[in-house]
Parts: C-alpha cells; sequence; structure tokens
DNA sequence: CTGAAAGCGCTTACAG
DNA sequence: CTGAAAGCGCTTACAG
C-alpha cells in the first residue's frame, strides 16, 4: 500500500481510506481516481492478515471438512458447500480446512492459530473443553449434526424423515419384520447415518414391527456374507431400509443373487436417492430428499451466530421425504 | 505471548525462543520450563498471521478445489488429498479455497489477499497473466493436470493409460467400431475425462479401428436417447468405452433394456473401477488405476516447488492401468 | 543469557 | 481534506 500512496502523491493513510472507502473520509474525487489507477497498475491486493492484524478482527471463517465426511455425511457437505457460498457472499473469506486427523483440542489449536471469526465443523470435533477454549479466544463455535445440541450454537440438519418415510413404506406393504441397514447402533450422535437408521427402527417400532439396526460397510463381501447369515439362520426380515443406495444396492444384490424374490420375499428401499438406484435390476424404491439446498441459506444461520444473535429456529434444516416407489418396494 | 512472557517473568523476546526453540538462542532449562508452563496454563496458541507478517514469509499453502472438481476430478482430487497431507507433514499450512466462481486473475487475487507461499490449483484455473501476478507476488503457482505445461510448474497426473488400455482390450476382442464416451471432445486440455478418452480414441484408431469420441453426462435418459439413436441410424459401435464406471454403467443399462446383448453385439468397459461395476448385470469390466496414492508422495514436488527446486520428473504420476475382467467385455 | 527496539502491512483516532 | 503516529502479535539482529 506504501507503493501505492507513494505513486499517488499521497499518504499511506489517504490511500487506505480511498481504497476501503471508509465511510467518515471526504476524499476529492480526482485524489480518488489517483490512488485507484495506483493501485490498478501495481495490481494491489490488500495483505487480509495485516488487515485483521491492526482491526483486531478477522473475516476468516474455517470451515473443516474431510474426504471421509464427505462420503459418510453427504447431507452436511452438500450443506457446508451451501454455507460457505452465503458466507463468502456476506464479505467473509471462508476456507476449508481438510486435515481429517484432527478433533477437540488438537483441532481447536490448528483453528485459533488462524484467529477466525468463526469456524465451522462437524458436531463431533468438538468437545465442551475445546468450545471453552475457541470461545475464550474470541472465536464462535459453530457445529453441524443431524440434531440440536447443547454444547454450541448447532446447525441441524435432520435427516431423520428419510428413515422414518422408509420405514413407514414398508409398513404399509405388510412388512413386520424390518432390518435398517447401515451407520452405528448406538453412535446415533456421531452420526448422520447412524441416525436415519435409528429413526427408521424408532417408526418401525412405533408401527407394531420387529426392528434392529445392523452396522454395515458397502461391499459385495459384507452383503455376501449378511445375507448368506440370515437364509443360514432363517432370521431372513421381509423389510430392509438401506442407509444409502449404495447400501440398499449392496444388499439387493445379494438377495437376488441367492434366489431371494425382491420384493415379494423381501422388500428393499433405500432411505436416499442416487442415479445408482436406476441401474440396478430390480430398480430400487427410494425415498428422495425433497430440499432444496439452494434454498436453504444456512449461512443465514451462522452469520447471526458471528453477531452474537444466534437463532435456534434459524438454523433447522430438516429434509423433506419423498417417496420414489419402483421395483423393490 | 506478553501474557505469557509476564506470567514466566521474562520478556516477550525469551519468551518467543522458546515457544519456538531457536535454534541459536541458549536459555537454561529452568527458564524454558517456566515458559513452557505458563503457555501451557494459558492455553497459547501462537498467531501465524503476525508470525508470517514479520517473517516476510507464510507457511501457509492454499489448495483450490470445488464440489465440480470432485466430480469431474475424481483423480485429481485424491491426488489432492494426498498433496495435503504430505505437505502438512513438512510444516506447513494447508488450506482449501473452495470457490468455485473464480478463475484467471480473479483468482489470483483472493488467492494473494492470504500471502501465501504457495497455491495449487488444477491447470484451468490459470492464465498467463494470473501466473505472472502470483509469481510477481512472491508466492509460487503450481498446477495439476494430466498433460504437462509450460505455464507453470504442473503436477501430472496422466491417467491417459486407463484409455488405452480399454480401447486395447476392446481391440484385441475383435472390436472395430469404437466408441469412447464422456469428456468434451477437443476439450482435452481442459478436462481429466475428456483426455482419458482421447487417449482411447488414439489407441483404438492405432490398432486400427474406427473410432470417436461422444459427450455423454450420465443420466437414464442420456443413456436411452443416445442408444435409440444408434439403433434407429444403424450406427451402433461393437465396442463401448466409459469415461467412468458411471458413464458405462448408464450406456449398459440402456442397451440391455433395449434387447441388445452384451457383450456378444457390443462390448462395453470403464476406464476406472468403482464398486457399482459389481452392482449391474451383466457386472461391468473395468480398468482399475493401479497407483497406491499413499506412495505417490506428490508432496514433496510441491515442495521442492516451494524452495525453488522444481523437479518435473519428480512431478509426473502415470496410472498404471489394472484390468478387471467381469461380464461385459 | 536476556531485554529493548525495530518493523512486517495495515487502520484509524487525532492533530493540523 | 490530509498526514504523522500508534499499535495489532509476532521475530530477530543487536546491545548489554
Amino acid at each position: 500500500m506504501s507503493d501505492v500512496a507513494r505513486r499517488a502523491g499521497v499518504s499511506r493513510a489517504t490511500a487506505s481510506y480511498v481504497l476501503n472507502r471508509t465511510p467518515g473520509a471526504r476524499i476529492p474525487e480526482q485524489t480518488r481516481a489517483r490512488v485507484l489507477e495506483a493501485a490498478e497498475q501495481l495490481r494491489y491486493v490488500p495483505h487480509v492478515n495485516a488487515r485483521s492484524l491492526r482491526r483486531g478482527r478477522s473475516d476468516l471463517v474455517v470451515g473443516h471438512v474431510d474426504g471421509a465426511s464427505v462420503l459418510r455425511q453427504g447431507l452436511s457437505f452438500v450443506g457446508l458447500i451451501q454455507v460457505a457460498r452465503d458466507i463468502r457472499e456476506a464479505g467473509y473469506t471462508f476456507l476449508f480446512h481438510g486435515d481429517p486427523t484432527v478433533t477437540g483440542v488438537a483441532a481447536a489449536r490448528s483453528w485459533l492459530a488462524l484467529r477466525p471469526a468463526a469456524v465451522l465443523a462437524t458436531l463431533d470435533r468438538y468437545t465442551e473443553e475445546s468450545v471453552a477454549m475457541i470461545t475464550a479466544a474470541g472465536t464462535v463455535p459453530i457445529a453441524m449434526s443431524h440434531t440440536p445440541s447443547d454444547l454450541t450454537p448447532t446447525i441441524v440438519l435432520d435427516d431423520g424423515p428419510l428413515g422414518r418415510a422408509a420405514a413407514e413404506h414398508l409398513l404399509g406393504r405388510g412388512c413386520r419384520r424390518i432390518v435398517a441397514l447401515g451407520g452405528c447402533p448406538g453412535m446415533a450422535d456421531q452420526h448422520m447415518l447412524g441416525h436415519r437408521m435409528a429413526e427408521a427402527v424408532a417408526a418401525a417400532r412405533a408401527g407394531g414391527a420387529e426392528a434392529r439396526q445392523v452396522p454395515f460397510s458397502p461391499g459385495r463381501e459384507a452383503a455376501t456374507g449378511l445375507v448368506g447369515s440370515w437364509l443360514a439362520e432363517g432370521t431372513l426380515p421381509d423389510g430392509v431400509v438401506g442407509a444409502t443406495t449404495t447400501h440398499a444396492a449392496h444388499v439387493l444384490t445379494a438377495l437376488v443373487d441367492a434366489g431371494v424374490r425382491v420384493p415379494q420375499d423381501v422388500a428393499v428401499l433405500a432411505a436416499d436417492d442416487e442415479p445408482l438406484a436406476e441401474l440396478v435390476r430390480p430398480r430400487l424404491t427410494t425415498v428422495g430428499a425433497d430440499l432444496d439446498v439452494g434454498e436453504a441459506r444456512m449461512g443465514a444461520a451462522v452469520l447471526a451466530a458471528i453477531d452474537g444473535r444466534w437463532d435456534p429456529d434459524l438454523a433447522v434444516r430438516r429434509f423433506p421425504a419423498r417417496m420414489v416407489v419402483r421395483e423393490t418396494a
């Protein structure tokens, strides 16, 4: 900026005023133009770190996401992309911190080294201690989860309705022995998929069916093994909900290969809706999430949190379920 | 840091020396311990911006990736994750800038505002002007592409062998009219998929077959339409290479639905290997990329570039092809 | 061995 | 309307 000021023949203060369009400052049009031209010629790019160091507040928002989350928590990743856009439009700098290895206090340390205005991460990266530490540093910790939390302001992306709708569809077909496939039972608070399947189990039981959640990581052997054990033990369910289309497709394929009739013997459906559903035979019945992410404007919740105007009501996004009935249920 | 120094009863300089383990400084063990304890009690986190402002060099490396790239350029995303890990292990801070809307000079401006040591982005985000601008600012611009470039140091992730292997497999089966499906013809320099399919076409032609690249964006209607037009016009190929498993699966499904026999009438295979291949019937023959990303150590190339020791040989990763013959070719 | 001081690139109250 | 000056949190040559 010194170079710009020198070239324009003004002081650094004046250059700063025109480059920042500082409200109070009345700079004659001619001076303004000279500064702007000098900045243009020198390709001046302001140094955001120096600025925030001086101002005492940062315009940086750090989002923490990793490859595993992308796969495991698709919905929250989609949400994060949208949040990032909203936040950038409000004039903040949004950067992703992608180190998958850190959580809790270690994560807090690496975020705080950047002195951001706020940090946005899935709930499982926070602990009580790390939230205290982040808050003490003047940074706003914001979480994303499928369920509200007392720990810190949390953007709720609730995909429970997808699991419930899937279970209710099976109940409507007369299924009484239902398996919810995927996520870790008892870890509903940790993983989106766990929550979705827990909700499916709850809905199935509420409808008078027998239901249990079975952990499953999609793959050919896992699916063949699972179906094999059902047949060997005589515990074949009459309805299966897969946490994702991929989960459901693997079991469907293994069932068909084992000679089980779908949907006559076992109905299968997925609690989400990926294109894969059209590619398997019989075609998979799915539950689509009817939320237009573009309209969600979740960034508004984050911006409110930064400004100390956190409003939990602004931060809840429930994914409305829409049945896509094909051939398997 | 002032707080830490005060609490430990030393000057800020001394605190800085022990906290940074500055080589030249000989600090008595007792003083060291006092400073460390104070830092611990106060949960001191160094302010990286202040540090790099003072030092005149930054330990930040910015990677630019967006959702669309993740889908379109899967390989380079996987590569980027690995690069990020290598760079972090070398003591740098690696952050992702995820704004999909900026390229060229606009992108350069938003990167340079952070004054990073280096920036890493797909080649198509750079222009001659932006490279000059970034270099002038003392930041090292590094690109990723499937092919070398003169513009700036480029990490080459060459997936051409996947396309070639696919075409050669079809040639070996006696196919003479081959379609390479996906990417944009003539845009081989822009997209990985385009490059992969261009290589497939080249290999097919080199083997004496007729071959052409057909743009295709995976989906049920697109596949049905494409197969329908082949049948109507009598232009059914005898071999199809899909740029990805998803591309191939859609065409496979549409062919089977239209009563075409696979592989007898048309052989189909994918120039990558996703789990989906096992889920469709007949099972898709694929080409796996036999590169252990963990062993690629692409970060070494980036680190070399930062240190002004760029070595193109270090930066080329060719994906070795491994045929996974299933039922469709 | 330790501290006082300068300075990285900025912003902003203050004085002229 | 414009400039001199202080100061954000740090590092590091320099003097004691």
